[in-house]
DNA sequence: ATGGTCGCTTGGCGA
């Protein structure tokens, strides 16, 4: 089973560009964030052709958005909401062998790392808080030793010297700040979850999944960040036998600014 | 310290 999450930046301009990574991933299931879409205009139907007909979303006009498409049945669909907004930022579902999935959505957080002059921020931080909770209460579950579970997403935080492209000039850019690196590695402790994509590719190589659009030619200056992950609970770690980042997916035609971020399980 | 580019939507926000 391959899981796909993708940051998409609009998910009906990116229709297209979707179609291309069924045909070159195969995918079973994606997960996408920033769909912009309400749920009324989500491509339902477009997604479905692609061989994709099982749909969770969760959308809102021009900003944010989630979605979990798949070519296997889902149930238990549901979205939550975090820091007292309804923002459409996460949605979850359940496959058939059991596997829960979460498609999560971090929000940015603004560009001054200060709580107290940013409410940006703020959020960001109180969500990463609110996450290891929840994370918290998960792994506190009788079960959680054999509950298959996978949370994927953009969120937003390069936790590694080596998922960004200087740390030090970035120690104080929003996404590698010490304050974000250490409530997100919180988050991920508190949840028992395991970085799937780090497992399979060593924490020395440097991995991105997002540059800037804002560069003339993002491949040469190389100025990117690995915001994008997937983590999986302690049961799935035996079934993990890949995972990719599709740097290519940057260069394609009407590009996302983020690229996908994939890993395979044996059934 | 600033600007650079996108997407949604048509002025400006969010990333």
């Amino acid at each position: 089973m391959k899981i796909v999450t993708w940051n998409v930046n609009s998910v009906r301009l990116r229709l297209s560009n979707l179609a291309r990574l069924v045909e070159e991933l195969d995918p079973d299931v994606i997960c996408l964030q920033e769909t912009k879409a309400h749920d009324d205009v989500f491509p339902t139907a477009g997604i479905a052709a692609l061989g994709y007909p099982h749909q969770a979303i969760a959308g809102m006009k021009s900003y944010n958005g989630v979605a979990i498409v798949s070519r296997r049945p889902l149930t238990k669909t549901g979205t939550q909401h975090w820091c007292g907004k309804e923002d459409c930022r996460h949605v979850y579902a359940t496959l058939p062998d059991g596997t829960e999935i979460h498609s999560v959505y971090i929000p940015a957080g603004g560009d001054i790392p200060d709580p107290a002059v940013n409410v940006k921020f703020a959020h960001k931080l109180q969500f990463l808080d609110d996450l290891a909770i929840w994370g918290g209460a998960l792994a506190a579950k009788p079960k959680a030793k054999t509950a298959r579970r996978i949370l994927v997403g953009d969120l937003n935080v390069a936790p590694l010297e080596t998922d960004v492209w200087s740390h030090k000039q970035l120690l104080k850019v929003v996404s590698h700040t010490p304050i974000e690196v250490e409530k997100f590695n919180k988050a991920q402790a508190s949840g028992r979850w395991i970085d799937a994509v780090r497992e399979i590719i060593p924490s020395e190589q440097r991995l991105y999944s997002w540059w800037s659009y804002r560069s003339s030619d993002w491949a040469a200056a190389d100025k990117g960040r690995r915001l994008d992950h997937i983590w999986i609970s302690e049961a799935l770690r035996p079934s993990l036998t890949a995972a990719t980042i599709h740097r290519a997916a940057r260069g394609w035609d009407i590009p996302s600014d983020h690229v996908p971020v994939s890993i395979t399980l044996e059934d």
